[in-house]
DNA sequence: TAGTAAAATTATAAATAATATTATTATTAA
DNA sequence: TTAATAATAATATTATTTATAATTTTACTA
């Protein structure tokens, strides 16, 4: 997978760095919705000369590939990240610990979607959050 | 509708500024997703000395008593607002010109999105954003 | 209607997030 | 191995949002 998204980058005439195979692997690695900040700081344990900077960069770079996802949480004010594993596919977000997972399939209608946006818009595509509270913090409340 | 809103503000203990009338009558002629900037300046145009601190503390406010939602758009940085009118509802995004709509329904089948989230997680929410392209930017294409 | 307590505004500053610039270094392909 | 070029680091800057303290306004009460 990690070899698959280097070759990707290859064929577009990316150089492969160091630093830029950090930010994939601990991408991969955290699995789940890191800010810049928050990647960078795990990127450092094992590599603690690289950049913010640079990871934002490069951030930015692969979210231009389609390899990585931003995705907007509600009630955070920076920007979280995600690798893009080619399918289309929707988060929930605990209110509670703000930890998110990933929905295992899509659960809208395409259909119903273009009904509502009527015959004159172009859908090309939808995002979906789901909101509510974890197991463990329905049983903590 | 106005008038709703003031009631609620009075109700909670907030006092009525002229700044704050100017947030939400701006907010309900813009009708659509202004940034806290965009918002600041279409105030100043008939009130000129408003802080842009006072409008985002008035909209941090009105986010609070949920009178205000906080929208994330693709590709913008910033956050963008709009009038909560009480009701649930969906945006269409133009990925050409980007403005927005709303839809004039939720198309999402509430149980579906239960099935697919399992039984251990408590959904009290969702967002849904649709993006594609207008008519006007399907024919300039 | 004048006085007063609480809250909002202003002005200033600062924290946080993200991007730009430029010199240097490292990678790739020949 | 080396030249071309892309990426990094360091520094600085811009943009967005929030905090603090002094002053002014609002809304209530006597």
């Amino acid at each position: 997978m990690m070899e698959d998204i280097i070759k990707k980058l290859k064929d577009k005439g990316c150089k492969i760095t160091p630093q830029r195979r950090a930010v994939i692997q601990s991408l991969a690695k955290l699995a789940k919705f890191p800010t810049a900040l928050e990647l960078c700081n795990d990127i450092r344990q094992a590599n603690p000369e690289i950049g913010l900077d640079t990871v934002y960069r490069n951030l930015n770079l692969l979210a231009d590939m389609g390899v990585v996802n931003q995705i907007n949480l509600p009630g955070k004010d920076t920007k979280v990240f995600e690798l893009a594993l080619g399918k289309h596919h929707h988060h929930l977000v605990c209110l509670g610990c703000g930890k998110a997972n990933c929905l295992d399939y899509c659960p809208v209608d395409e259909q119903e979607l273009q009904k509502a946006a009527g015959s004159k818009f172009e859908i090309v595509g939808h995002s979906l959050e789901l909101y509510g509270y974890c197991q463990k913090c329905r049983t903590a409340k």
